[in-house]
DNA sequence: GATGCATCATATCACTTCGATATATCGACG
DNA sequence: CGTCGATATATCGAAGTGATATGATGCATC
């Protein structure tokens, strides 16, 4: 999952560690704060496997000398010191390979995997690089499951053995499941309209 | 956050770890199932630490030999074998120590942990076992949390160079935390009318 | 009454993730 | 000049996940 989350930043643009943790709340939409004791490791597994690559950043001191003002000599010192893919204050940043696309693309497109609630938004969230057929399916696949839910979590809802509070907790999650099969159609009805388009322009 | 919720399936009567997962999320609305890598273990630390104990189940074969017709021989056997806290099926029956209800209270009451969404419905499902100023405490700490998430969220779905996808996402996330406020303003009404009909009542 | 299948039940494994902590650099501020 | 807060990487132990193994039990079916 992370994984995909990574990849899917670094299809984007290149990126550093640090970087990709505000990145991943900001434009992925993942809400718990994910630790750098994921994300590293995370990026070694990915580099190991081939599918991103550590690369010297772009003119390193370019910026720091055009604005800074007597900064050279230190500057060229750190850049001495600083390895392949070490820049600017250790940076390591990172770009997704060929192979990286491709198993992004394989990824993305679901193999096999049973979504949750994180994991479907993450993909709706990278939705742009899935064809219009593979949306529908992602997202009636989701409709499905979270109709069963909606039936299981209400049954919870009716147990008569719960307190207040726990039936209180299970009505909660019903109207969870709720809006988001309402946000499911919505984006639904809009996939549909997008192709109706489509189909109107190629007339 | 696990340890609290085994803790509080077990103020409520005795289990076994298999009944452990199901009760999670009939009686708990864990949503996400617990795998049994994580109970057993759990369980065992529990018990290392003195929280729980495993007790020899109330009359092991009683039930089998009522309703059952020759088994005794069979379960005789079964009985001989299993040692202690073995019971029927090799199940290992779990009770909560008096130095468990004690931790159980600690953890639950909230020592300086930052709820997310998961272990705060957890403390709701489980908040009978609260006195009702704790109650409103965990409920108005929350609020703020949420408060603050919303004003995150709001910001995230209005930045214009996201796509229509990642802004969906991030708008499908602020509906959802303006739904769990609007649960914990029911919550807080609800105690609030509690403690005005205990006023009333003092009278 | 044997057979065989689904469910109940515990356990363990490799791998991932989390939370805390360590370390160092940079920029801003007084 | 010092130090504080943000940037940045790294690592550790503890905990959680998903898969898999193993076996007992109940029940249906022949």
């Amino acid at each position: 999952m992370l994984d995909v989350a990574i990849l899917g930043l670094l299809m984007d643009r290149d990126h550093h560690g640090y970087e990709i943790r505000s990145q991943l709340r900001e434009r992925l939409g993942v809400s718990a704060n994910v630790s750098f004791g994921s994300i590293y490791p995370a990026l070694a597994r990915l580099e190991r496997h081939g599918l991103v690559e550590a690369v010297a950043p772009a003119a390193p001191r370019a910026v720091a000398i055009s604005t800074g003002s007597l900064s050279g000599e230190r500057a060229s010192l750190r850049t001495l010191r600083g390895s392949a893919g070490l820049g600017r204050r250790g940076r390591k940043v990172y770009r997704i390979t060929e192979r990286g696309r491709q198993e992004f693309g394989v990824l993305l497109a679901d193999p096999t995997t049973v979504d949750d609630g994180r994991t479907f938004s993450l993909r709706v969230a990278l939705a742009r690089y899935l064809t219009p057929a593979l949306r529908v399916r992602l997202l009636e696949r989701r409709r499905q499951d979270l109709l069963e839910r909606l039936a299981e979590v209400r049954q919870d809802a009716d147990n008569p053995d719960l307190d207040a509070y726990a039936r209180s907790v299970m009505s909660h999650a019903a109207h969870g499941v709720e809006l988001d099969l309402e946000w499911i159609d919505d984006l639904l009805s809009i996939e549909r309209s997008d192709s109706e388009t489509f189909a109107r322009e190629a007339k």
